[in-house]
RNA sequence: GGACGCUUAGCUCAGCGGUAGAGCACUCCCUUUACACGGGAGGGGUCACAGGUUCGAACCCUGUAGCGUCCA
């Protein structure tokens, strides 16, 4: 096969992903021999396509995967995506309001749920086919969805238990609640207005002391009907006197406490006050939660007007409430002033409309530590009809995803995230469960409110209703509101068994985290024992975005622990963030984001793959300055500061002048203006590489005339084949441990390094010189199939096609015995060398050669001898000549000389080019073709240079402190150095004085 | 407000105790039969700032400033 002459990366990559899964090379079998590998891939969300993050994230993963499976490793890669909830079912509702003029209540729960199921498919198979163009070596077979059936069976079975357990109560939290859409909103759903507001300032009176009053302000006066206590700064001395004292709310004639919270009050701020609505807002609330005596009242309905049992103010809208609470102060006289003010305030995203901090009933999870006193049901004033052996005991949740990563069992690269995770986990915050969404896992709750305690007992005892649902159904009781909530582990007959006796199932779905909490074990088919799960549990590294160490890392762990007993991945790789020109994060709403695919268009997959390896640093974000290549000329625009101030939808060329469309995730085609390519210089290196590997390959696949196969003897070796092949295997070496480690930009440079300034610049070269030696070729031949496989993790597509032509014409090759080679590189043995192949000396050698020719170039380049006839002489010892001698052909060749010669005896040419260094004097002829004033100057400033150096070590070296105590092979090669700087200076002036 | 990270050549980044490196960009030379997505050579940095530790600091410690991310 010719290759032709630049590499086409669009013909490789569709080639070898229909080959590959022609092949079946991904498909994981248990029942196959070798350790397992096992990666599960952080599902990414079906909200829509992805974007250069993912393509790093899935890049890396695919890097250990290729490797390991070329180690002989059984490895599995398990593909798949999550629902998302709030975000999928907020970008479908969004959409059926632009399109339809409908909100989620209008098409009811079943239609909705439809809508979002049919975008689901639309932007999962995107995503997938997105993830093969990257090259991820997914077991696609084994393809999994959070909300498929295999998964909707390991979050029922998990929640069953928990529920079981005591881990899962009912429990009240503060939500941000949009009153119109009458749902909780997360808090990245909402955005923050500044609205023209108010600040008022009221008295409340203290009561028994006679006309005392204590004064506060507040933005929201409609709330102090459910005031629960007013609150000043601890050392605030204007105070002292009143904490422990109460006041009085005058709607409600409460007495409320009077009490000091540091954390609440500021004694800077307005009268140094504050009241205390915890139900109403989410500072006051943690100060309630500080301090539970105070009492927390709810004074809102959910759709934004006044709770029943306010008298004249119940039923009001908030608006109207606000006017009617601040008239009452005025009537009182315990008004003191308004200020007009600019007030930030939370809106919701989906209804545009103001969000209320609003108390809502919730399902939790427990993340504390259990003890028989108190567990969790206690806590949240329920009871649980479970109080057998399987009651759990301390340490809870939290502590044993803790103890997993403080034993070491779960290790995290770099190793400082582990502070993240254990930091937040300490907090053991229980975890609330439950959304009020449409799209998700529905919570398997069937729930009675009744009259009182006894009817609960009644219900459950006299009838002997418990035992007619009988195993696989779980009972809790919330004292607080007498209701009776029954889990059943499936949907079978005593759902409609319930449902007959007045029990309705909760309308919440559960956290989407919940569900990818289990994807590790879920996926494998967990809770059956499937010989997946034996086989490939725990996985191996996970590899994943930073922030989500708390959401997601932490609950794997703690589920794996709680279902399947074991950790559920042995290493947590954090990979860097791709931030945009700015050193911003990217994202949708910034509109600074690039489209892989745009990437691997214009680039490549694999120059797309080596960009993101090498960026994959220890610490650093990488920065990723993007340009739009307009879609009309091509000219590369650069994305500017301006275009991120919402999203750009319109740009103008700065070539050709015409409009077009940003790059970015779109999510509906623009009919009017053509939309640009992103387009990163980040990514030329890579597609630089793999061009010269093809052109490598291409010149050695030209020169194999004769190629026969044959074991090497590193003895009979030249020194520029022992030196190659010990770079290899030194290079193999490095990069098996830096790919150990996750030092993924060590990897693609090392490689890179190897292969192209020393395999092509020098080895190829070289070769050059001696076109049908067997040996040369068998070096040649056995030098890329190493590289070849080397490179394979990084950029697979090339590789593959590399080895290939290779395999045509040298289908047998290698050291340090040849072997036939595989039929494919993605299934190739990862390359591994004997130590003996190494050899130090040979190294130093060719650095000395390179150091001459570089030497010659340099005075070529410097009186444009261009391509003027040389001759080189050399003085030096007996065994630095031992050394040269044999690599003359190539001295001669790559400094286009007519002639070389080297000894001790050779005699320095009047008017010489001079090259000096510790080991050698070189010279070249140059009377008549040189400007010997010119070269004098030179020469002068070198000598400069180097008496700089000696300034610097003679200090040193003066310095008794450093002799005494910097160590003494430091000391010694100071020296060594002084000496020969000081004979080159001697030599140098030497010259110097002959050039006239 | 807390935690973590970053600040090194024009740009993007390595280096993490022994007096600075790469890729791109720049300058000069080269259409040499693998590659111009190329070859050869060169210029360019008081390693954010201020202290400290050390014989010696880009690298360790403390503080300051700016930037970023996550959590409140």
């Amino acid at each position: 096969m010719e290759l032709a002459k630049a590499y086409e990366p669009k013909d490789a990559q569709q080639k070898w992903l229909a080959f590959w899964d022609a092949k079946g090379y991904f498909h994981a079998d248990p029942a196959k021999g070798g350790e397992a590998y096992t990666i599960v891939i952080p599902p990414p969300n079906v909200t829509g396509a992805l974007h250069m993050g993912h393509a790093l994230n899935n890049t890396l993963q695919d890097v250990l995967i290729r490797w390991r499976r070329m180690q002989g490793r059984n490895t599995l890669w398990m593909p798949g995506t999550d629902h998302a909830g709030i975000a999928t079912q907020a970008v479908v509702e969004r959409l059926v309001m632009q399109t339809e003029k409908k909100t989620r209540h209008d098409l009811g729960r079943e239609a909705m749920v439809q809508k979002i199921w049919d975008w689901k498919d639309k932007y999962e198979a995107r995503i997938l086919g997105q993830l093969k163009q990257i090259g991820a070596s997914c077991d696609w077979q084994r393809t999994r969805f959070t909300l498929d059936d295999t998964c909707a069976r390991a979050v029922r079975e998990t929640f069953f238990r928990m529920f079981r357990d005591g881990y899962i109560y009912r429990g009240k939290r503060l939500v941000n609640w949009d009153t119109q859409l009458q749902t909780s909103v997360a808090d990245d759903e909402t955005y923050t207005e500044t609205t023209k507001g108010g600040f008022w300032t009221f008295k409340y009176p203290v009561i028994g002391e006679h006309d005392i009053h204590i004064q506060f302000s507040t933005t929201r006066p409609e709330t102090m009907l459910g005031d629960t206590a007013l609150c000043v700064h601890p050392d605030d001395e204007r105070y002292k006197t009143l904490v422990g004292q109460y006041a009085l709310q005058p709607h409600t004639g409460r007495q409320i406490p009077i009490i000091a919270d540091g954390q609440l009050a500021d004694p800077e701020l307005g009268t140094g006050c504050v009241k205390v609505t915890p139900a109403h807002d989410p500072n006051d609330y943690a100060c309630w939660q500080r301090h539970p005596e105070i009492g927390i009242i709810n004074m809102m309905n959910p759709d934004g007007t006044i709770a029943p049992g306010f008298g004249e103010y119940s039923g009001l809208d908030r608006a109207k409430a606000r006017e009617a609470v601040v008239a009452k102060m005025e009537e009182l006289g315990l008004f003191v002033d308004k200020q007009d003010r600019d007030i930030p305030l939370p809106y919701s995203d989906r209804s545009k409309t103001p969000i209320e901090p609003f108390l809502s009933d919730q399902w939790f999870v427990k993340m504390g530590d259990m003890d028989s006193a108190s567990g969790p049901r206690e806590r949240a004033g329920v009871d649980g009809n479970n109080q057998g052996a399987n009651a759990p005991r301390s340490p809870g949740l939290a502590q044993i995803a803790m103890d997993a990563v403080t034993s070491g069992k779960v290790k995290f690269f770099p190793e400082r995230y582990a502070k993240t995770y254990l930091d937040w986990l300490a907090e053991k915050r229980d975890w609330c469960i439950s959304r009020q969404l449409w799209w998700g896992h529905r919570i398997p709750v069937w729930s009675k409110t009744f009259t009182d305690a006894a009817a609960i007992s009644d219900f459950l005892n006299t009838s002997g209703k418990k035992f007619i649902l009988g195993e696989g159904a779980e009972f809790q009781t919330q004292t607080d509101t007498n209701t009776l909530h029954v889990c059943l582990l499936a949907d079978d007959d005593r759902k409609a068994t319930l449902e007959g006796w007045g029990f309705t199932q909760s309308e919440d779905v559960l956290d989407t985290w919940f569900s990818s909490a289990l994807w590790p074990h879920s996926t494998l088919g967990w809770p059956e024992q499937t010989p997946e799960l034996k086989r490939y549990y725990p996985t191996s590294t996970l590899v994943t975005s930073r922030d989500i160490i708390t959401l997601w890392v932490a609950r794997m762990v703690l589920t794996g622990l709680y279902n399947v007993g074991d950790i559920p991945f042995h290493h947590v790789y954090i990979t860097p963030k791709i931030m945009d020109g700015f050193g911003e994060g990217m994202s949708k709403s910034k509109g600074n984001g690039a489209d892989p695919l745009d990437i691997i268009d214009l680039y490549g997959a694999d120059a797309m793959r080596y960009g993101v390896v090498s960026l994959a640093t220890e610490t650093q974000d990488a920065r990723m300055p993007i340009s739009n290549i307009c879609p009309h000329c091509g000219v590369a625009n650069p994305q500017k500061k301006e275009h991120q101030s919402g999203r750009t939808k319109k740009m103008n060329c700065s070539g050709c002048k015409k409009a077009f469309r940003p790059s970015g995730p779109w999510l509906d085609e623009d009919p009017e203006l053509p939309t640009a390519k992103a387009a990163s210089d980040r990514f030329e290196p890579g597609r630089n590489f793999a061009n010269k590997l093809w052109n490598a390959t291409r010149f050695i696949l030209m020169n194999l005339n004769g190629y026969t196969p044959a074991a090497i003897d590193p003895k009979a070796f030249t020194t520029e084949d022992r030196w190659i092949v010990s770079r290899l295997a030194t290079t193999a070496k490095a990069v098996t441990a830096a790919l150990e480690v996750y030092k993924f930009a060590d990897v693609s440079k090392l490689i890179y390094e190897f292969a192209w300034s020393e395999f092509c610049d020098w080895y190829i070269e070289m070769s050059k010189a001696r076109r049908s030696d067997p040996a040369c070729q068998r070096v040649l031949v056995g030098v890329l199939d190493g590289i070849l496989r080397l490179v394979h993790p990084v950029m697979p597509f090339v590789a593959e096609s590399l080895w290939e032509a290779l395999g045509e014409v040298a289908p047998e090759r290698g050291f340090p015995t040849p072997k036939k080679a595989e039929e494919a590189v993605c299934i190739a043995a990862w390359p591994t060398y004997p130590d003996e192949l190494i050899d130090t000396s040979t190294e130093s050698a060719i650095a000395r050669m390179q150091e001459m020719i570089r030497g010659v170039r340099e005075l070529r380049n410097r009186y444009s001898l261009d391509k003027a006839p040389l001759t080189l002489a050399v003085k030096c010892s007996d065994a630095v000549a031992k050394q040269l001698t044999p690599l003359a052909p190539f001295i001669t060749q790559l400094g286009m000389l007519t002639a070389f010669e080297c000894g001790p005896t050779v005699t320095k040419p009047k008017q010489a080019g001079s090259i000096v260094t510790g080991d050698f004097e070189a010279y070249i002829p140059l009377a008549g073709l040189i400007d010997p004033a010119a070269e004098a100057k030179r020469i002068e400033k070198q000598i400069a240079d180097i008496r700089k150096q000696l300034d610097g070590m003679a200090k040193k070296l003066g310095d008794e402190k450093y002799v005494k105590n910097a160590p003494p092979e430091v000391v010694a090669e100071t020296r060594e150095k002084v000496a020969e700087l000081e004979k080159q200076v001697e030599v140098l002036t030497g010259n110097l004085a002959d050039l006239t």
